[in-house]
DNA sequence: TCATTTATTATACAATCGATTAATTACAAA
DNA sequence: TTTGTAATTAATCGATTGTATAATAAATGA
């Protein structure tokens, strides 16, 4: 007899419920089941919305790819800009942040991984993960050059761009896997083993990373 | 007025080829875009074959992924089994082989995304993953260990798993970027990347992957 | 050559999909 | 309080989905 109550939102806000309903279902369900009757109810709203806020349904998911390729590289720029540390630590804790959560989780391996097979096909998806990954890369390229040079080694532009996309290589293939948790091993051995790897791609001596201050202060007093 | 005309297959070819037309409808349209009457068209039958052969249609996709996954691991242990190669030139060819064609495509990448975002809610999906991830690990280690021996590098089991899992981080990593082709480096430059790090990662010196012979001999007169 | 088996086709079915439209109602402005 | 706007609901549409069933014909052995 009676209509559902609803309150008015606005844009942005609407929109950000809906992407992250979409991300949400994409996630539990798969994208063949991330149906648009499921997704406007995780968001507590009804079907019709899905137009009037995106026009159609493959439009709604390629914005909530964005916006999660948004999430992701957000949380890497943010721990790598704005810190007073030393190179060593920031590189340091750009690395572990990587392998711990919230950055390594199940969830957001899956739904990467899920948009990631639609790179291929759909030229917007291609573009929003080229962006992602582009922005990765110079995150990765800002953080290694002060370090190399702090060690003395080779620091071209062309050299710390070489060992970005190992790294980025590094990190992405162990991300994946140990977010997925076969068993094989504990996830936990993940931060050392990728900062002690760090250091060998580099070729800066070892403990450079693993001993870098966590802290804030940049190393002082190291007797 | 006339049925079509049909050729009655073996059990294990018209199971095959469904599985493949299967993969091939995933990796061009993805997991939503995947039908049976699709999939069914594409390997040249009707649909009723699916319940037939698989049941229905999420075990024949499951079939399809462990397919899959045994293409992939089989040509990874095939180019590492019974070559009578230096150690140096079976790791160097292994690696190379992982960062061309055509182990390295797109589709294959694509197919392998795909799935991965369902192992987190099917255990037959994980399972499959976990299987295929550790036969992966253990080529590398054999491959790893003689190689370590050879320059008195620790070669204790602990290191070389520990070892095999952050080459295998990489080769995931890259192999995947690479595959996708973002356009914000050649593909061409992969092999060589990845023989490097490897180096590096191994803490051998440099040359002795990227210079091990890629053909027969197992290094004769060197100088 | 004929009978038997079963792989395969053809068709139908209910359920669910995304999209669309018109009727409501929350909210801000007047 | 009243009015106007548009965000939201509710209901419906045709298309497509996966599955089930019965009819058919290809292959096999006697």
């Amino acid at each position: 007899m009676s209509r559902k109550t609803f309150q008015r939102l606005s844009l942005d806000d609407r929109r950000r419920s809906l992407m992250e309903a979409t991300l949400t279902c994409v996630a539990r369900h798969g994208l063949h089941g991330a149906t648009v009757r499921r997704i406007t109810e995780e968001a507590g709203v009804t079907v019709g919305l899905v137009r009037h806020y995106f026009g159609n349904k493959d439009d709604m998911i390629r914005n909530a790819y964005a916006y999660l390729v948004g999430q992701l590289t957000a949380q890497a720029s943010e721990s790598a800009k704005h810190t007073v540390a030393a190179p060593e630590t920031q590189l340091a804790r750009f690395l572990r942040a990587n392998m711990t959560a919230p950055n390594m989780s199940e969830e957001k391996v899956s739904l990467w991984a899920t948009f990631i097979g639609r790179v291929r096909h759909d030229a917007d998806f291609a573009e929003i993960h080229r962006d992602g990954y582009r922005e990765f890369l110079n995150v990765l390229e800002t953080l290694i050059e002060p370090v190399l040079i702090n060690h003395q080694r080779p620091h071209s532009i062309a050299a710390c761009k070489r060992h970005a996309i190992a790294l980025n290589g590094l990190i992405d293939g162990l991300w994946m896997e140990g977010a997925l948790n076969s068993g094989l091993y504990g996830q936990d051995i993940l931060p050392d083993l990728v900062i002690e790897a760090s250091e060998r791609l580099l070729g800066i001596p070892s403990g450079v990373l693993a001993n870098a201050q966590p802290s804030q202060q940049p190393q002082s007093e190291v007797s």
